[in-house]
DNA sequence: GCGACAG
DNA sequence: ATCTTGTCGC
């Protein structure tokens, strides 16, 4: 039979390069101290398309600095486990627009904490060469363990991911590439404010439903 | 076979 | 993620 996704292909892609996350954060390109842009990325859809947006924020002022947004085809369903090759197309070419390279990128889903060790996080953050961070606001994989009360996730022999609570809610922070658990944890511990998701992922969740409305009511 | 399953 | 009005509460 015609298959319109290769699912074994892309599993198999996704388990080779999890090693080179793995790699990645053994040698993290993030300076934390020297960070001073942080991009929130996430997408919405309609009628076959995806709306993938990048909002770029400054980490001292916390505030918007720019926005971009790529209107691409949702070609593929959503599958679970293999998000990112429906999301990542948009969300990538919203990312590539921004006038200024991020630090690092804060991404709507996880990383590590996948089945295979590569979550859209990992997947944007390695093809642009960024650091990034996941951030989920539901579990996907990995084994749960408290430590010093800390609610830790194990995924693939590594301790790959963090529950923090905040707003009666709970957000899945992990290991996207190229940083390390702490630095992914400060960051959006560091850009919680008064939403229930940091402010860089609350800004491009905004945006990502704005662009959308804009094009129902253009296109009836 | 059964349960789990990002957005 | 998306489909969807009003409504209860701070």
């Amino acid at each position: 039979m015609v298959e319109l996704f290769d699912y074994s292909r892309a599993t198999r892609l996704q388990r080779e390069l999890f090693k080179q996350v793995i790699a990645s954060v053994e040698r993290p390109l993030f300076r934390e101290d020297e960070a001073r842009l942080v991009a929130g990325l996430d997408a919405s859809y309609t009628r076959g398309l995806s709306v993938g947006v990048a909002v770029l924020m400054d980490l001292h002022e916390m505030r918007v600095v720019d926005k971009k947004y790529a209107v691409v085809r949702a070609g593929i369903p959503y599958v679970p486990g293999l998000l990112a090759f429906r999301e990542a197309p948009g969300v990538i070419r919203a990312l590539l627009e921004l006038e200024k390279k991020p630090d690092v990128l804060m991404v709507d889903g996880h990383g590590l904490t996948h089945p295979r060790g590569f979550g859209i996080a990992s997947h944007v953050g390695l093809v642009t060469g960024i650091p990034s961070v996941g951030v989920a606001k539901s579990r996907l994989y990995g084994e749960e363990k408290v430590e010093g009360g800390v609610r830790y996730v194990y995924a693939h022999g590594v301790k790959a991911g963090v529950v923090v609570e905040h707003g009666g809610a709970e957000l899945y922070v992990s290991i996207g590439y190229s940083v390390t658990l702490e630095q992914a944890v400060r960051l959006v511990k560091k850009t919680l404010l008064g939403h229930k998701l940091p402010e860089p992922l609350y800004q491009a969740d905004l945006y990502s439903r704005e662009v959308k409305r804009l094009l129902d009511r253009k296109t009836p």
